[in-house]
DNA sequence: GTTAATGCAAACTGTTTGCATACGC
DNA sequence: GCGTATGCAAACAGTTTGCATTAAC
């Protein structure tokens, strides 16, 4: 990382005005690859910041998608954000939870003639299934329950 | 609809107990190519069934799914069964919330080499946008704003 | 008669909204 | 000082759970 993102100028380009809680979530989940849901950044982040509340987690995450700076997705009817916001698809593990991305291949990037006549706004492809390392404490006898409520 | 399907016949051959609701739910979901949620499933047949709980309506749907009866997949955080159970795609209308099934390409049969370590579970591909009915009246000043809260 | 199915209500989770207060600009 | 941000609590929707009653087999 060697062109570091300058959290402060970033927001403020965006028209954003620097509070502490703002500032805080933006480094958590602009400053890196990150997919994230508001309530995972409210459990990091209080222990340390005890002036942040879920309910601003989940406007100030509202506020970047809606400036472009975060993409929204739905994993088992949970909003993900996610700071990479160029097209991509997405796996999941059903056990960890842990959410990797995928390329676009090129006989994907258009869609199917039979929606020709639609105008797409967005489009989202995800596979679920048991990553690696849970396939391998599955075999250890060691697997975990907890699904994907861990993401 | 020429071979029409004996839905007594089915429920007893997975093992259900012929109850009213439940013929009641199975006529409407599985009797023909259906995406519904719990809700519309209820609200669709309360009135001619007072004698049906919402209640009764998830666990009869997810009966159906865990017999294979059905696909669930999840649309803006709505569970959605689907009676096509083969693998297929979705496009979703963002403004009528109408769903169509497309069908898998050759090329998107086998996952992408990053998953060869993984097992894969299920995969969902979904676009959304405006259908033509829906662009047709958009173009001509009609849009409802209801979204796809009505799926 | 057994056992599964049902209805009702309550619980639970993720998310949004209303409103008075605090604070960046 | 102005207007956005914030925290708190309440509202809200979709879904699941607990339990007594009912009905299919």
């Amino acid at each position: 990382m060697s062109t570091a993102i300058d959290i402060p100028s970033l927001l403020r380009g965006h028209g954003f005005r620097l509070t502490p809680q703002r500032l805080t979530v933006a480094e958590l989940v602009l400053s890196k690859p990150a997919h994230v849901t508001a309530r995972k950044v409210y459990q990091t982040l209080k222990e340390d910041h005890p002036a942040l509340s879920l309910n601003t987690v989940y406007l100030t995450l509202g506020q970047f998608e809606k400036s472009g700076l975060l993409n929204r997705f739905e994993i088992n009817g949970n909003a993900v954000f996610d700071s990479n916001t160029m097209p991509h698809n997405h796996a999941c593990c059903s056990c960890c939870g842990v959410i990797i991305d995928l390329p676009v291949h090129q006989m994907e990037q258009q869609a199917p003639s039979l929606l020709n006549q639609w105008q797409i706004q967005t489009e989202h492809r995800i596979w679920v299934g048991l990553c690696p390392n849970c396939m391998d404490e599955d075999r250890a006898g060691k697997m975990n329950k907890s699904g994907v409520g861990s993401i």
